[in-house]
RNA sequence: CGGGGCGUAGCGCAGUCCGGGUAGCGCACAGCGUUCGGGACGCUGGGGUCGUGGGUUCAAAUCCCACCGCCCCGACCA
């Protein structure tokens, strides 16, 4: 962006210093403050609005694919958690404790959940005793608490909210279906209405999650060009069935263990809004799932009150009588200049200015945040033109971040052009690896790089190349990436 | 958990070393007036346990000791 052009100055260009970028759209644009206890933040207003267009958006697709919404408790009896093992190895280094209940030293710790199979797991068990049952397709909207020791606004906090899935099947293929639906369902989902192209696939082994069979992913890349972990789906096969006891009478009246799955996407989305769109001046935020779309500045000048505004809340009640967000910015103590910075540095994809002059000639300024072209439109026409230009943003910014995805995926042939390309330019390397967790850990020592995922079969254009490390023939085509 | 940086008004900082002595600046905030098509200006005003605890001293933001917290960069993770 050319200087004169940049009229936010308020923040730290990202191409200066991205984490300080990151921190200040956060605090200036009032997504969220620090809270006083280390790693936990407060999700503001603004902030929390993104949050609720988001779970709306998420919450109809889960409940049109036949999921619906329930409950759990917040504490899980250490018992219970322990129950699994590989599950509690793998969460016990960040999970929290309760230990006394007022002055009293509780029979057994409580640990604050940092996920809820467990709980849920148990009380599968007493709800399932029949195929007729099955499936058995429950989702909760929950806060988590995880004892992170690097914590970073939205990414990665102690506390977080979160949406997770449990599902019961009666077979392993349906289950296998089920995590592989949910997965196109998180892609659909980011890809239309956070406008950020994903890449899906399968976990490594070292990088699934703890007890289940298999994990599959969403990654986008951020426009640092690190990857970030965007929604994950797990099989969990039997693992949980069997120690919770989830059995059912099949139907042939056999006694089985059901087939699990359970799948997950957090407030670490609003981060991925944030660094995969974000500009120099501050938020970009898709119109789909921006808290306000467009915000009308009214230029005072001159007897602007009654000339001017009348019109200007005419405008606004229009706008939002066809379901728009619309905000008419009447403040008297900012000027127009520092309005409109204020709303671009917030992200509110289209501006509408109104001044005497445009009221002479009955029409409005329209000024779109993604690429700063101002057209005059016809008051008449705005009720046809402002759906047709956030719609058009909404695709330009997903065409934009698909642009820089693509150009920022590499093909790498050898394990020295990796290492330069990592250096020089990061983003995604795609590569063949040979399935071996000893060259997998051996690649991330050396270059900080992991397997965000690894193609599914049917996504395989070509089998039978060789590992970029050891050379061993492979038919694992993997994205590699530095990652948050 | 390692390495670095920082704690002074809501935010950003100066003052600290080298000289201990009325706690300052910019922005923000409040009032009034003039302004307003890309972060306006004038005048007036309010706001401080100088991170916490201890010590030295007539006197500590400043010197000494201990502790706490936060941020950034690395090893582990939605």
């Amino acid at each position: 962006m050319k200087k004169e052009d940049r009229f936010v100055k308020q923040i730290t260009p990202k191409s200066v210093d991205f984490s300080k970028w990151y921190g200040e759209i956060i605090r200036k644009a009032e997504l969220a403050d620090y809270a006083p206890m280390k790693g936990m933040m407060i999700i503001r207003p603004y902030g929390y609005a993104i949050w609720e267009n988001l779970k709306a958006q998420l919450d109809k697709r889960i409940k049109d694919s036949g999921h619906s919404n329930a409950y759990f408790p917040l504490f899980i009896p250490e018992s219970l958690l322990a129950k699994e093992t590989e599950h509690l190895e793998g969460f016990s280094p960040e999970v929290a404790w309760v230990t006394h209940g007022g002055q009293e030293e509780l029979e057994e710790r409580l640990a604050v959940r940092p996920t809820s199979e467990a709980i849920i797991g148990s009380m599968y068990s007493k709800w399932i005793k029949s195929w007729r049952d099955l499936p058995l397709l429950i989702n909760q909207w929950a806060n988590i608490v995880r004892w992170e020791k690097v914590t970073r606004p939205f990414l990665r906090t102690t506390e977080f909210l979160w949406q997770e899935g449990h599902t019961v099947h009666e077979t392993s293929e349906e289950a296998q279906e089920e995590t592989l639906m949910i997965l196109a369902m998180y892609k659909e989902f980011v890809e239309s209405e956070l406008a950020i192209p994903v890449i899906s696939g399968i976990k490594s082994e070292r990088e699934k999650f703890a007890g289940a069979l298999a994990t599959y992913a969403i990654e986008a890349l951020m426009s640092d060009g690190k990857a970030l972990q965007m929604g994950t789906s797990h099989n969990l096969g039997q693992h949980f069935s069997k120690v919770f006891n989830i059995r059912y009478e099949d139907r042939n009246q056999n006694i089985q263990y059901a087939w699990q799955t359970s799948w997950g996407m957090s407030t670490r989305l609003i981060g991925a809004l944030i660094m995969a769109h974000g500009d120099d001046s501050g938020l970009r935020l898709p119109p789909r799932i921006a808290p306000i779309q467009a915000v009308i500045v009214p230029i005072s000048l001159g007897n602007w009150k009654d000339e001017v505004l009348p019109v200007a809340v005419k405008i606004q009640s229009e706008l939002h009588e066809m379901g728009l967000r619309v905000e008419l910015d009447q403040r008297e103590e900012f000027t127009p200049g520092w309005k409109f910075s204020e709303w671009e540095m917030r992200g509110v994809p289209i501006r509408i200015e109104i001044g005497p002059r445009d009221v002479k000639e009955n029409q409005a300024i329209c000024v779109r945040r993604d690429s700063g072209k101002k057209e005059p439109v016809p008051l008449d026409a705005l009720a046809v033109k402002l759906p047709e230009l956030l719609s058009d943003i909404q695709k330009s910014l997903y065409a934009k971040a698909l642009e820089f995805q693509m150009t920022n995926t590499h093909d790498i042939e050898s394990y020295e052009e990796f290492k330069a390309t990592l250096e020089e330019q990061r983003g995604f390397l795609r590569t063949f690896w040979c399935g071996k967790t000893a060259c997998e850990e051996r690649i991330k020592e050396e270059t900080m790089a992991t397997i965000r995922v690894i193609l599914l079969e049917e996504d395989k254009s070509i089998g039978g190349e060789r590992c970029i490390l050891c050379g061993e023939k492979s038919e694992h085509l993997a994205y590699f990436a530095r990652a948050y």
